[in-house]
DNA sequence: AATGAATGAGATTTCATTCAT
DNA sequence: GATGAATGAAATCTCATTCAT
């Protein structure tokens, strides 16, 4: 028989890089970068330790990709915000789509800010977490500041530092039968219309 | 000469082990605990590998104890916060210790919040900072109800999660020059206070 | 259309396999048999990975079919010297064909000396290249024996051993620009012929 | 009771260090670098594999050792042989220290040899086996050019490719109880010494 | 016949832990 | 009590070989 065609080759190559980082992104996350072995990666992938060097060239390079992924997934995000109309809609939508990013992606999520609590530990990362960081920080500011809201750079720092809160808290208690995220993140929402006067 | 008094080792062999349980937090802190090095850990602490098992069982018991000894000190702040007499001096005051062990033990709160987000990592740790951080938030919302706040529990976990979100920042932007963070602090006390009509 | 016919996808089979081989002999002369790949191997003969196993069983198996192929190019180059009329003339053509070999195949002489070195390293090949050189030193003994060349067993390996290390030298300093290959060449015929008064 | 003292490690140290050294060597030898285990070298040497790593960066730096530690016993024996006072001392002394070498350090010589046929294969090495062969070609050409032999570059060449080609004559036929050695040096120096007319 | 995705044995390297001194 | 030499399990990474297509 003939060979797999080159667009089969493609397809499944595409499906496996995807599913390689869905399970790096687990496992990273649940155990942390350095503890996480290639061999339980694959295994969550559900292929063989050699398959993930034939699509990532190191534990690094894998790193690296799935931030990569992340960055450009959250360029997509700022530009459905700043379709909004008016302030009160950019700043609401900003909040929701925080919480859904928190919700749907929490391994994602836990992974972020664990690499950024270890700027030494995770070499390759270098500039890659904290350019993202200033980089919503910068685009929340300019969203406050279009609202008028006065004491400006505190304030964005206020509202990044309570946003990383709330899904530092989400991701611990989440598994809390009694933790009631629901009405948390409402009153969260409520209180910071309320504090910006929108 | 004469043997050193059994006290005399007593203290020594204190004073070392306080020391070695500094250096690993150092260690632990910036590497993370699963890259983190016995060698570099007693390197740090000036003593020879052999040694910190004298003191530490292995390096689990190291973590664990540095938690050990996390949990008592916390328990120590709580009284103070306590022994304030109005509800505003006594938010206040709860405000005051927590910026000050986030300013005064960086590398601590770096260690404790890297540990709240891997679980699955260190087996041993599991429910340590688990429970720690749910008596931090009962005594919080102890707090706040004494004040008479009101939808006491979800005010709670959004004060509980501001301040993570702090030190999260903090320690994130501390290096950053351009980091307003005295200005934060008393812009997060000030809002708090207000929020709380204290 | 209509299949190819058997002598064709013969002609074919033969000129791939062929080029395998020299793919092979190159590889393997520059990096060594161990450090080269099946892969390199197959990018330099421009096919893929799966085709070599369709011509050779293995890696060792495809470095016996190179040696296969050495011992048999050898033999018919002695029967060229064995033309030669005096025995000037086949000294004269064997140190010329000698040196043709050296320049004309650096790589697979490369590849020999390599193996020569080091005979536990690839069990394969164990007699084969020693098989080789010791024919050629007893056609070497042969043919001085022939000359009434006193102390000829000495002397065939003494100059065995000079052709030999006239290749390593080649080889080593052929890209260094002041070697002066062709007066040195030119200069060994000369001591040769005048070492055994030809 | 007191930990060892500093002298004694060093003691340890360097013995250990040293047969670390000849394990390599002889494993380096009979395998080529790339095909050589750190696990064979270590069984070889008596030890673990880890402790390998304790003497040495990496296998590519115990290589490095090996040939820093060739380069300095080489500068050492160069000294030897300008002491003589003739050029007919000088030549023969040269020779004899040559012969010596191959048969007191047949591994290390056949190492070198290898090693000089896989300049791309072995990144570490890069120029040092290259120097050391220069060197030791320029330090021949002064001893030939001393003694007023005519066109010493080519016969300086010679005289190098010669002994290098006995070099790999004698390590491949040393287990051959046919090989005459002791007569073929007796032959080669002979033949030498008269070649230059000394 | 031809491809390259997939496997897994095996190599290098690291490091928690032990133990002789 | 104190040191650091020594071990070996485990992690990262490579590559010969197989096999579905």
């Amino acid at each position: 028989m003939s060979p797999r065609s080159e667009s089969a080759n493609q397809a499944i190559r595409e499906k496996r890089r995807t599913s390689i980082i869905e399970a790096a992104i687990d496992v990273f996350s649940s155990h942390g970068y350095h503890s996480a072995t290639i061999n339980s990666i694959a295994r969550q992938a559900g292929i063989s330790k050699g398959l993930v060097y034939s699509y990532f060239e190191s534990k690094d390079s894998l790193l690296n990709s799935i931030l990569h992924e992340v960055i450009d997934e959250s360029a997509e995000l700022v530009t459905q915000i700043l379709a909004a109309k008016t302030t009160r809609e950019k700043v609401l939508i900003m909040l929701q789509i925080s919480f859904d990013y928190i919700e749907e992606r929490p391994k994602l999520m836990r992974l972020l800010l664990g690499l950024s609590l270890q700027p030494e530990a995770v070499m390759v990362i270098q500039g890659q977490v904290g350019e993202r960081t200033k980089e919503m920080m910068g685009f929340l500011e300019q969203l406050l500041h279009s609202a008028g809201i006065p004491a400006v750079k505190e304030e964005t720092y206020l509202l990044g530092a309570a946003l990383d809160g709330m899904a530092l808290h989400y991701l611990f208690f989440i598994n809390d039968p009694d933790y009631p995220w629901q009405k948390i993140k409402a009153t969260f929402i409520e209180n910071t219309l309320k504090h910006f006067n929108l």
